[in-house]
RNA sequence: GCACCUGUAGCGCAACUGGAUAGAGUGUCUGACUACGAAUCAGAAGGUUGCAGGUUCGAGUCCUGCCAGGUGCACCA
């Protein structure tokens, strides 16, 4: 809940003179929370009155009517408005009770954005890199549309390129159908692996492997069909792991998807005399950008991915007709995007301007960048099942009689892993260490569905109805936890203006913390006349922790 | 070499548009289960916000220079 307008109200009523918007405006909450719930520093006045600061501040408070407020004071080159916790904290709660949605808006009034999102290798396991953009994109679509957009989540595969000839050699010289069937990537990898191995010792598969590629390219039936049982047979093993972490796609057009579709990028780009012969290349300057110039195509006459995302990003303006268009990539590819960016400026798209690179952090392993080929590679698979396990365990220590063990420890172990990697600011870089990942205790996933769960023990307790007309608490120490419920909505807000799910897990931690002091500093099942109303605090807690914790990805039992 | 990102407590991080005494977590030490779940709560200790200037009434935040780490810089994606 928003009181500046209130508090901006009351100090014009004092001073007519001031522009209510400019006092709005500047407005603040105190961090230290003693020094009231609102806070006009004064500074910005003191040329128009021609008065200190501090003279101002003690001036105005002398003025003002303080009806309304619990204490209106200047302390300093500021004054403090405090607001009545019982009345404000009451607003705040029949509005969480009584508002669908409560914390959404409608500012994106429907448009579409396209997310680019989690796009793993075909023939290649999943490492916890995948993870980010996974659930940062995942987050992300859930944040747009709880700011009244309609998110398009794309799987972008790569499911296109040399590799796969590569792949097919290997396949055909060493490979058998049965083990590819019982463990499909673990397989293909080695294979691919393999190749590499033998094409030292034996460099004309490499030319085979380029063949075969070329084979594909131009629609040859075995190769053909060896790519799409590898596609195949990849992405059900993919499926297995969008299903435990309970993502769903709107596309899974990959880079193939694209093939026929580089032809008329390219002609655009030549009638607009954009291309440029480069060493044979075929590429776009962009000096006026003060970018590299991008290639488009090799000299051989080969597409590149630049190529297709220009393809992609055309058909998907021109079949979504987004608003905005993200793309969850590493931070590494920024100047890629930036290319990507000048390059349909160029060709005179305007909407060139609503695709965002969405970046993020990379993760090493003892300071080192993950490799598949070098071998540091951490699957997202063992990680989750490790969370899993440690989750179980914990569950059969604390709490055995639990029904449905399995479930939860699963809720609470993939809970722990993706809350972990949207917590903070993500153009971090993180070390990945396993028990930092998969903590339960402090600021964690667990510690919030924790909350969470006691909050649905209480209202499992207190087994009655909750009403909405009696919500007033004078024990002042619940304030605190109401006015956070208050901000929700400001939360989802700049969650979306910073493409930052950080900023919504901050928020349920914090919530959380709050709400858990309450809880350990007093009874709320007492029974005098306010236990409905602390019912009603628990019950708009336990949904804003739901609610925060869905816009992450991550799930909310009422028992662990 | 050029461009971009990062630098805050032992460690990993917060601090929304510049605001008051820079905050929690973790680790260390200590206390609390006869109060609804101890995956919790309370307390102690821990800081020249990389360095040096500048702008401002006010700088962790903005500007300049430097230092350190990382990433990128056309025939991979």
């Amino acid at each position: 809940m928003d009181y500046k307008k209130q508090v901006a109200a009351t100090l014009k009523q004092a001073e007519p003179e001031l522009d209510e918007q400019i006092l709005i405006d500047k407005i603040e909450v105190p961090k230290d929370s003693s020094k009231g719930d609102y806070a006009f520093p004064t500074f910005i006045l003191a040329k128009q009155l021609k008065k200190a600061p501090n003279i101002i501040a003690v001036d105005l408070v002398e003025k003002i009517d303080q009806t309304g407020f619990k204490k209106i004071e200047a302390v300093g080159p500021y004054i403090n408005f405090f607001m009545d916790p019982k009345t404000a904290g009451s607003q705040i709660l029949a509005k969480v009770l009584q508002t669908e949605n409560y914390g959404h808006n409608t500012d994106g009034e429907a448009g579409h954005v396209t997310i680019d999102m989690s796009s793993p290798n075909i023939a290649k396991p999943m490492s916890m890199g995948h993870l980010r953009s996974t659930v940062i994109g995942n987050s992300l679509a859930e944040i747009s549309s709880a700011n009244g957009y309609q998110p398009i989540k794309i799987n972008h595969l790569g499911d296109w390129g040399t590799q796969f000839g590569k792949l097919i050699v290997a396949y055909k010289r060493w490979g058998s159908e049965e083990a590819v069937k019982a463990d499909p990537i673990n397989t293909l990898v080695k294979y691919y692996v393999q190749f590499h191995a033998e094409a030292e010792k034996l460099p004309e598969l490499n030319d085979e492997g380029r063949m075969w590629f070329k084979k594909l390219e131009d629609g040859d039936e075995e190769a053909i069909q060896l790519w799409q049982w590898f596609r195949d047979e990849s992405l059900k093993e993919f499926m297995d792991l969008y299903d435990t972490l309970d993502i769903q796609f709107d596309s899974f057009n990959g880079e193939a998807f694209y093939n026929d579709k580089m032809d008329s990028v390219v002609e655009k780009l030549e009638q607009e005399h954009k291309l440029v012969k480069s060493q044979g290349a075929q590429i776009v300057n962009l000096e006026a950008y003060g970018l590299n110039p991008a290639m488009i195509k090799r000299s051989d006459g080969a597409t590149l991915y630049m190529t297709r995302d220009l393809a992609a990003a055309t058909y998907r303006k021109k079949t979504y007709n987004f608003v905005k268009s993200l793309y969850v990539v590493g931070g590494e590819q920024r100047e890629h995007f930036e290319q990507l960016k000048a390059i349909l400026n160029e060709m005179g798209y305007a909407w060139a301007d609503d695709i965002e690179h969405i970046s993020f952090g990379m993760i090493t392993v003892d300071g080192k960048k993950l490799s598949t080929r070098s071998g540091r590679i951490i699957l997202l698979k063992d990680v989750l099942a490790d969370s899993e396990k440690l989750a179980l365990e914990q569950i059969n220590e604390k709490n055995p009689d639990l029904a449905n063990k399995e479930r939860t420890a699963h809720e609470v172990g993939t809970g722990a892993v993706v809350f972990h990697d949207l917590m903070n600011d993500r153009t971090l870089n993180f070390d990945f260490k396993l028990e930092e990942v998969v903590r339960f205790e402090g600021d964690t996933g667990p510690y919030v569905q924790y909350a969470n769960a006691r909050a649905h023990s209480i209202l499992r307790k207190a087994d009655q109805e909750i009403d909405e007309n009696q919500l007033e608490i004078s024990d002042e120490q619940v304030w605190e936890t109401e006015k956070l419920l208050g901000e929700f909505e400001n939360v989802i807000r700049r969650a979306w203006r910073d493409r930052e799910p950080s900023v919504v897990a901050k928020y349920a931690l914090n919530l959380a913390r709050t709400f858990n002091k309450y809880y350990a500093n007093s009874k709320i099942l007492a029974d005098d006349a306010e236990l409905n109303a602390r019912l009603a605090l628990v019950q708009a807690v336990s949904n804003t922790l739901t609610e925060a914790l869905r816009l992450l990805g991550v799930s909310a039992p009422v028992e662990m």
